[in-house]
DNA sequence: CGGACAACCTGGCGGC
DNA sequence: TGCCGCCAGGTTGTCC
């Protein structure tokens, strides 16, 4: 489910309710949920702690604590939200992670495959050190983009979709980025000319900000902290329009492949 | 470096 | 209605 604008969405949904409140009981139903340390250290450890900060990095959501951080990866299904400890919640029924908070509400992460997971560090960069540059960022320049691509020769949505390379793109913007730029998915990085990485370098920034002002892609699993749907998903130009016209050209209908695999969505006529 | 593939899990959907 | 196979927004590890 959740790539950038969707974590970024589900980030911003709990920051007012997290920070400045202590985390005073953690329960959880699947211990392979959590990634570090072990269960006993976890819970002795996370008892106790402040929120001091929410922020986000690629797809992790990073809740900086007094003495530690706490990260968590929605993977597929994941979502997290933050509710009166009395309070019915449809996505309960999935609930794998539960953070009594010190006024009488909880963190709930829920988790239907199971796949999302929970880390408790010293230092987040054991977690998110070897991630590539954060794609909205100041540092994420053309230039730094171009010679990155310049020293690959692979598939270029595999490429998109490769963390250490650029933090944070998942399926459904890797399309969307590609699509945007008139790339073909399965191209390689080292045929690109100046101009499409040009492109695909405003396309990756273009789509992801996009995603974010529309708080989000629900097509299936996805809903923000507050339960409702994001709306980016109204907005996809290639992402899950298999057989139907291309809105960009107005010629092509998109076509369906595997790169990857990955489930891929281009336009055989604009894309090239 | 890179590509192919299996694993981790469960739910939803289309087809028969 | 019921069952079956397939698909899914992500990542990691193995093998070649």
């Amino acid at each position: 489910m959740p790539e950038l604008p969707e974590v970024e969405t589900t980030v911003r949904g709990i920051r007012a309710a997290l920070e400045g409140r202590t985390i005073v009981d953690a329960w959880f139903d699947f211990a392979n949920g959590l990634a570090t340390p072990d269960p006993t250290t976890f819970h002795a450890r996370i008892t106790g702690q402040t929120v001091r900060e929410v922020t986000r990095r690629a797809k992790y959501i990073v809740i900086h604590l007094t003495d530690a951080t706490l990260l968590i990866h929605l993977k597929m299904t994941g979502r997290v939200y933050v509710v009166p400890d009395d309070a019915e919640d449809y996505a309960d029924q999935w609930v794998h992670f539960r953070f009594q908070l010190d006024n009488a509400q909880q963190l709930r992460f829920s988790d239907s495959r199971k796949f999302g997971r929970v880390y408790l560090v010293d230092d987040m960069d054991e977690v998110t050190g070897s991630l590539g540059p954060e794609p909205l960022s100041d540092e994420f320049t053309l230039d730094v983009f171009r010679e990155a691509i310049r020293k690959r020769s692979g598939i270029i949505k595999a490429l998109l979709l490769n963390q250490e390379f650029v933090a944070g793109v998942g399926n459904i913007y890797a399309d969307e980025a590609l699509h945007m730029a008139h790339i073909r998915p399965k191209r390689t990085a080292d045929t690109l000319t100046d101009k499409e990485i040009e492109d695909l370098w405003n396309g990756i920034r273009t789509v992801l900000q996009a995603g974010i002002e529309r708080e989000g892609a629900s097509i299936n699993w996805y809903r923000k902290p507050d339960g409702t749907k994001g709306t980016a998903q109204n907005g996809l130009l290639a992402y899950g329009r298999t057989g139907e016209s291309c809105k960009t050209c107005g010629i092509g209908i998109i076509e369906k492949i595997t790169v990857g695999q990955r489930g891929t969505h281009y336009c055989p006529s604009c894309q090239r």
